[in-house]
DNA sequence: CTAGGGTTAG
């Protein structure tokens, strides 16, 4: 039905009306106008179609309707129809198709009726015809070959441009009804769009008919497992994969460990990758690794990859993904000059490249400048979008420009035109809550057009914490716990609320929810870069291979807190007993072990320093001839745990 | 000469 429907002469009309809207090729790009073979033609729009220049394409297949010049024929259909679909455009897909059916191309020819349907896929105004079309083949067609119904269902598969069951279905549809055979490329269409609960069936299902050994495939498990946040099982893929790996298998399983957060197991599996020199690394590799740098603060082994990029070829250098990635990385480590003086040279800046210097300033209490910047931006021409704005918000927020950010706020919806999500909110509801407006924080939350998630929620318990409003952050911590019941950090945050208020009831309760709910709070840790590597040390951590020595500093620097005293405050034994042995004391010992004098510590830590682990280290930095710098991790990450930086802690 | 596919920034 559909076939005939779009076969209206009509349409085909619409067809030339479409493709006169376009600009006429510039000259260079015609095909030999004496040139009457259509092969010559077709020659043309596959140079084209395949640089890219799918406006000039598309020019060019119009001029084949001119008198003098020869018709398209069915290999030119597939060129005009791909830059139909890279331009979006339904109209024009639609039109090709009756110019398909006109000239008796379809339903014929294997080749176009598949070019097409891949077209009517990648448009998702046309995603549903493409769907009913390929039934009606199913339905219809009996006469066309098996091999071709396969590329049809593979072409709609995907078409598909997130996970939902539609993919699925078809799948499902494809062998159970039609007990068509699939292939390797049906495998590498289906994972990225199916739901995260099917991967490991569907991977069950690949091993099973022996495609898992097609690396392509294998890859893309990988990654289907680190988008579902199993990291473990997406290393069981890598391990079983025989070496050689290929760099792109390599890639896959470094962004799995990046966008879980495993920001030190990038780092191993980078010099791992190294060492068994496999492959060789490109770009997309060290946007992950410089990323992991960035979260963790690891500037030595970020700079170590700097210096690579530095004596590589222009490829490298000159990869705007890549800058990105550095203008990040050395912002997040401290040398916010650097990151400007990459963004300063940058020739192609993109919004990416905007938002990394923007929150980098912002990150650093520069909010001041952090706007300047965003104002320029605005004035060449760069439309801002939502990640953007989170960046412009918090930056607002760490410095304490309430109003500015409370504009930008409504200026988002009404000027920029962006839709404000929940972590717009939560920034919001952070700029108000820190400068202690509570009430119109909350207001705000009530006014949300949708369900506050547990950031919002999260962001107005950590300001009831600066404020010590035990009565709203009860409210905050109803929401949040039942938002993310697992979090511990909300938990800790409002026993810290009762601390504060001295209520022994209220700390009571929280530790026995959690107990109820067996969490645990999550390890303290540390972090310490040395020689290029992350150091990391847990509370109370033995296993240290330099652990007798740091146990050994560490009860020097235990003797030599006693002594010292700083501003009346000092130490006693039983501060001592308290304090216990915390990550960032094994970190400072093992910094003061193995650094020289005169230099900095930078330690890492994943929650805040305790108060009294603060004085601690105040007191040993009076004594040490080094410069001890603990930095909060959360600073490094907006809105990690739903309660922001904390330039407060120290 | 023609269709279908995998990895990258916040």
């Amino acid at each position: 039905m559909l076939i005939r429907l779009a076969g209206d002469p009509h349409n085909f009309r619409s067809l030339q009306s479409t493709l006169r809207a376009f600009k006429p090729a510039p000259a260079s790009t015609d095909a030999d106008p004496t040139s009457s073979k259509t092969y010559i033609w077709n020659a043309r729009l596959r140079e084209l179609a395949g640089g890219g220049l799918h406006l000039e394409t598309l020019a060019l297949f119009r001029r084949m309707f001119l008198p003098q010049n020869p018709l398209p024929d069915a290999f030119s259909l597939p060129f005009a129809l791909r830059s139909a679909a890279a331009l979006s455009l339904p109209l024009t897909a639609s039109s090709l198709h009756s110019f398909a059916l006109k000239s008796g191309y379809l339903p014929g020819d294997p080749f176009v009726l598949s070019s097409l349907l891949s077209t009517y896929a990648r448009i998702s105004l046309l995603l549903p015809l493409a769907h009913s079309l390929l039934y009606e083949i199913c339905a219809t067609a009996s006469s066309t070959p098996i091999p071709t119904l396969i590329v049809c269902f593979n072409s709609v598969i995907s078409g598909h441009t997130f996970p939902s069951g539609d993919a699925l279905t078809l799948f499902i549809h494809m062998r159970r009804r039609r007990d068509l055979p699939f292939n390797s490329i049906t495998l590498l269409a289906l994972f990225p769009v199916s739901p995260l609960f099917s991967i490991p069936s569907l991977h069950a299902l690949t091993v099973s008919s022996g495609f898992q050994s097609v690396p392509a495939v294998a890859n893309c498990i990988i990654t289907s497992y680190a988008k579902s946040g199993d990291v473990n099982l997406a290393q069981n893929v890598f391990n079983e994969m025989p070496a050689p790996r290929e760099l792109i298998t390599w890639n896959s399983l470094i962004s799995a460990y990046s966008q879980n957060g495993l920001a030190n197991h990038v780092l191993n599996l980078f010099d791992e990758m190294h060492i068994s020199r496999e492959v060789q690394p490109d770009p997309i590799t060290l946007v992950g690794v410089l990323s992991s740098c960035a979260n963790l603060g690891a500037r030595a082994f970020g700079l170590r990859v700097e210096a690579f990029i530095l004596t590589t070829t222009n490829a490298f250098s000159s990869n705007t993904f890549l800058k990105n990635a550095l203008i990040n990385m050395h912002a997040r480590c401290g040398n916010l000059s650097r990151a400007q003086e990459i963004f300063d040279e940058m020739p192609d800046r993109n919004i990416v490249s905007w938002t990394a210097i923007i929150s980098g300033l912002g990150m650093h209490g520069h909010g001041e400048s952090a706007l300047k910047m965003f104002d320029e931006m605005l004035l060449q021409g760069v439309r801002p979008d939502g990640a953007l704005m989170v960046s412009v918000l918090s930056a607002c927020s760490h410095s304490g420009l309430t109003v500015r950010g409370t504009e930008l706020f409504s200026k988002m919806k009404n000027v920029y035109g962006i839709l404000r999500r929940p972590e717009h909110f939560a920034c919001m509801v952070d700029l108000l809550g820190r400068s202690g407006k509570l009430r119109e924080a909350m207001e705000l939350i009530s006014s949300m057009p949708m369900d506050p998630d547990g950031a919002v929620w999260g962001a107005l318990l950590s300001a009831c914490k600066i404020h010590r409003n035990v009565e709203l952050g009860e409210t905050a911590f109803e929401h949040v716990v039942e938002l993310e019941p697992t979090n511990v950090g909300y938990y800790v945050l409002m026993s810290n609320i009762y601390s504060d208020a001295q209520n022994l009831h209220g700390i009571a309760r929280i530790r026995a929810m959690m107990k109820i709910r067996g969490l645990r709070k999550d390890p303290g840790y540390s972090c310490m870069e040395y020689k290029g590597r992350v150091q990391m040390f847990l509370a109370d951590d033995h296993s240290h291979q330099q652990a007798k020595s740091i146990y050994q500093m560490v009860s020097t620097l235990e003797n030599f807190a006693r002594k010292v005293e700083n501003r009346g405050a000092k130490m006693v034994d039983s501060d001592i007993q308290v304090l216990g042995i915390h990550s960032e004391k094994l970190a400072i010992a093992f910094g003061l072990l193995n650094t020289e004098p005169g230099t900095e510590i930078l330690v890492i830590k994943n929650m805040r320093v305790c108060e009294n682990c603060h004085l601690f280290i105040k007191l040993v930095s009076k004594i040490v001839d080094r410069r001890i710098v603990v930095r909060d991790a959360s600073r490094y990450h907006h809105f990690a745990e739903g309660c922001c930086s904390c330039k407060d802690y120290w």
